[in-house]
Parts: structure tokens; sequence; C-alpha cells
DNA sequence: CCGGCGATGGTCT
DNA sequence: GACCATCGCCGGC
């Protein structure tokens, strides 16, 4: 069991996004075990040109944790009643961050699905990951033998014109915890 | 079985 | 006031 460092996280996002496949997310509450699922999807979202990047609308209350340091969590809402989870990669003011999209969990088969399984919401944004202080971190895990990382374009981004296509989406091929499209 | 759509509120214009 | 990194339900086939 080891705690991913902050420096595992200051690195190309697009390599984060696919070394976090088979790494656990872990999750400790008050008068709770500690939960530990795998994470079996995960997609990056690079920089102020990125237009499916939040970031590249402006530096604002809301995306300021994306332009801090690495290894944060960016936790925002959405669609009036979804939270969704996301790690902040990269050097500090370079806006760029994982979201999580899957875990190994029946109900963690999606960004939205595993924050409520895993009751994340906004009071955990901008807290750090590479400590188990706030009861939210991430452990090293591999790939098993015969297991390939799928690459796919980014799920409800429709408008993000070039980038809307781009490969960034990443997940453990046939794993059946993956999100549906 | 599958596609369309409503729920629901924060954020930015 | 429009848009949104979603999800599950409902109705039609």
């Amino acid at each position: 069991m080891t705690i991913l460092p902050q420096r595992f996280y200051q690195r190309n996002t697009l390599l984060v996004a696919q070394d976090l496949l088979g790494c656990f997310l872990c999750r400790h509450r008050p008068g709770r075990r500690v939960e530990t699922y795998r994470i079996v999807e995960t997609e990056g979202y690079c920089g102020t040109d990125d237009l499916a990047c939040h970031a590249s609308k402006g530096r604002t209350p809301r995306t300021e944790v994306m332009f801090g340091p690495a290894g944060h969590a960016y936790v925002y809402f959405v669609y009036g009643m979804h939270h969704l989870l996301n790690i902040v990669t990269e050097g500090k003011d370079y806006p760029a961050a994982v979201l999580i999209r899957a875990i190994e969990h029946e109900r963690g088969n999606g960004p939205a699905k595993l924050t409520k399984l895993l009751a994340i919401d906004r009071s955990l944004n901008a807290l750090p990951v590479f400590t188990k202080k706030h009861g939210l971190w991430i452990e090293r895990g591999e790939l098993q033998p015969g297991e390939q990382i799928k690459k796919s374009p980014r799920v409800g981004i429709d408008y993000a014109g070039a980038y809307k296509d781009k490969p960034w989406r990443f997940s453990i091929a046939k794993n059946e915890f993956v999100s549906k499209k």
C-alpha cells in the first residue's frame, strides 16, 4: 500500500490519466471502515487551449484549483445534482486535471455514481489526495497481465470543437465497470 | 432493447 | 438566461 506522492501528479496529464488505471481510490469517512476501489476509467483535461477543460473559460473562483499545485482534488457540481471528482495535474499555473470516471463497484461505473457512492462533494474541493489526512487518497496499483488501455473520445463535450474527438478518455479494455457511453 | 428527455442548481454572460 | 465533464426513467418499437 503506497500512497501516490504529489510528484506522481506533477507530470503530463495524459500520462497521469493512464497511470491511474489500476490504482486504488480510497475513502475514509468518520466511523466507517476505509473503502478501497480500483480505478478503471479516466479522462484528461489539458490546459487553457483544450476547449473541454473548464480552465479554457478563464481563471475563476470555480476553476482556481486547477491553476494551483498538482495532487489536489477538483470537485465540481454539474447538472444541478451531480458531483464529479478530478485530480489536479502538471505544474502550478498550468491548469489541468484528470477526471475519475469509474471504479470497480456496481454503483461506481460513472463519474457521478462513484462520487455518490463515496459521499464526495465540494467539501473536499482543493484538498490534497497525496495524504490520508482528509479521508480521500489514491494508492499505487498496476494493470494485471493481459489488461490493456483503451483510448477513446471524452464523453459529454460535443461543444469542444477541435478537441471533442481527442482520444483522451482512458479505460481498462473489457473491464465490466467502465461507464456506458 | 434503445433513444429521448426531465431533473435541478451553480456558474458565467 | 443559457449552458452543463450525468443519470435513470419512460415510452415506442
